[in-house]
DNA sequence: GAAAAGACCGAAACCCTTTTCGTTGCGTGT
DNA sequence: ACACGCAACGAAAAGGGTTTCGGTCTTTTC
């Protein structure tokens, strides 16, 4: 095979030889393969081929040393669990075409000084942004401001009103879910949810009970409020079922919260949606497809946070302003089979 | 505020600026700072300071442009979900310090020219190691030999035997599932799997039958088959319990699967694990702790084997040799409240 | 036929850090 | 007083690519 790399281990090609093969200078290779003018067309064309035939692949690196953009991103998180910064990294890779802009996905595992060593690493290698996910809505500390690079805190918001903060809307989110139940004929509403220390269940709250007071409504007796657990989700069911009997709809602060409320309701033989309605938060896959009947869910278009992420960290490289503050993402509802009965 | 950078976009600094503020040459201050012996400790001294005042980050760039070696991996993944991804992950930045390594994570959503860009990026980028994860445990498609770093395969193994994969040992998850059954005193088990296209699937049954066998026991019925899903552990158990109601226990293909068998032996009033005994595979977390009861099930180890796949990378390059063929790892056996009662 | 205008290509500087090697200055031995 | 050794430091090259600028060759114009 003439002209095939050697197996398993050759060295990377640089522009050089790529230059030798063509028969030209490495400044003329570096022009025709970056599609300068200065080129004649034949000489482009042989540049290309050898090019091709060496597999050329330029060395990101010594561009970044140059231009003083790198193409990278890095991500840091303390989200162990990966639920929330997937899709966020998933959009951040998407926000320009497939292989433009690459992550660097590091996890402080909710440790300071280890997020103090990632931050050096990330800087270390020259990132052009940082987009900093926490694991709840509430804000973080900033992680300062004499950085080299622009910041963005998606999820949680930085407790900086300097930086820029990328956030779900969960007011609206509580919003569009008892709106959605209304929709559906509900006025008896209780509403299940997790840890109180959490912003994302007060925000939900409030956007309910502002939905609610549109309607003329009230809740269904107090918010529960305790974790964010399936079981959780079927003990407080339970009660409320026992406190309440003639109640229509669950309104449950997340998914695995809306689970257990599936349960319980199936235990004590209430028909779902028929008897009553019952409604999560975050549209995890997992959750929502696999219980009975699906789960209608708020989804917090996690996804286009990040895409919108990436885009502000590179557009601010272009000069623009970066913003500040804490700006929302819209939720979308997603209608399954626990709040509309199907077929 | 003396000696502060300016906020919010100051310029990285470089070596260059160190030295200059210390009053020594760039030479000078890398060795200072790198820790060589040709200075006098007063001058390191000032260095340091200098670096520390200015809060200087060296160049990975410029180092790894030097030196060949950047600190990082590609770790290219098809498995959207990154419910296998991101133990790997962890484990892989965690094979050395923190910090020391970082990974590049890029999804080519199943896409194969997808996968060619994100390739191509990561070697623009000059990864020192490759780390190739799949979604299913059968073999994959080589990314090929002539590449200029080495490559590792994690959970799916490579179909080119030259290449080195490592991947959970399904055999022996298998076994070690069916030895636990007995062990707590059960002997009638039926076995509820997913998609018989998956190597993982037909593994485990491998497995499972080899250790049925040293009992002298063998499995009650065929094996289910079907999809991954909880609601096939539904109905699939629904068939089973109505066919061989004597069963003593269900080995069910993954938590999915695991999580509807228990729910239809608790809608059918079958005790667990006093009348029936229940046992997953893959130890998710979300999974195996929220249902009723806990559910007994095996770990894969995957965070072991992102951790081994970074090290055999970087052993590599230290000129090691890489090796070739399927490498396994062994799984453990987690206990819950599904094999054995609590309390 | 000579000069001006393009078109095309190459030498060299630059990005930032590490490393080699040469230079400086000091103390010591004779 | 002189040579020598040694410690401490600096100049320069290297690593791979991009860009500027100057040079060469061809073509056009009068």
């Amino acid at each position: 095979m003439a002209g095939r790399d050697q197996v398993g281990g050759s060295k990377a090609v640089t522009l050089t030889e790529v230059a030798r093969l063509a028969g030209v200078s490495v400044a003329t290779a570096s022009k025709a393969l970056n599609g300068r003018s200065q080129v004649a067309a034949r000489t482009r064309a042989r540049v290309l081929q050898a090019a091709e035939q060496l597999s050329f692949v330029p060395n990101t690196l010594a561009q970044g040393l140059l231009v003083g953009r790198t193409g990278t991103v890095g991500l840091l998180t303390s989200d162990l669990q990966g639920r929330f910064v997937l899709p966020i990294l998933m959009g951040a890779e998407d926000a320009f075409g497939a292989g433009r802009v690459n992550v660097f996905l590091c996890d402080a595992r909710g440790d300071t000084i280890r997020e103090q060593h990632q931050l050096k690493a990330l800087l270390s290698r020259r990132v052009d942004g940082l987009i900093v996910v926490g694991s709840r809505t509430d804000s973080r500390p900033s992680v300062g401001h004499d950085l080299p690079v622009p910041v963005v805190y998606v999820y949680a918001p930085s407790d900086d009103p300097e930086d820029l903060s990328l956030v779900p809307d969960n007011v609206a989110a509580g919003r569009l879910a008892v709106e959605h139940l209304i929709s559906c004929g509900r006025s008896r509403i209780a509403h299940v949810t997790g840890d109180p220390s959490y912003a994302a269940a007060q925000d939900r709250v409030t956007g309910a009970r502002a939905a609610l007071d549109a309607a003329g409504l009230e809740l269904v007796g107090e918010v529960m409020y305790s974790e964010w657990s399936e079981r959780w989700g079927r003990d407080a069911t339970a009660v409320l079922l026992e406190r309440y009997p003639d109640i229509d709809a669950v309104l449950c602060g997340s998914d695995q919260i809306a689970r257990g409320a599936l349960d319980t309701a199936r235990d004590q033989g209430r028909k779902v949606p028929g008897d009553i309605a019952v409604i999560g938060f975050d549209n995890w896959d997992e959750m929502v497809t696999n219980s009975r009947p699906e789960l209608t869910s708020i989804d917090p278009n996690l996804q286009l946070l990040g895409r919108s992420a990436a885009q502000r960290v590179f557009a601010a490289l272009d000069g623009e302003e970066l913003g500040r503050g804490v700006h929302t993402q819209a939720p979308r509802l997603v209608i399954r089979g626990s709040t509309v009965a199907r077929r």
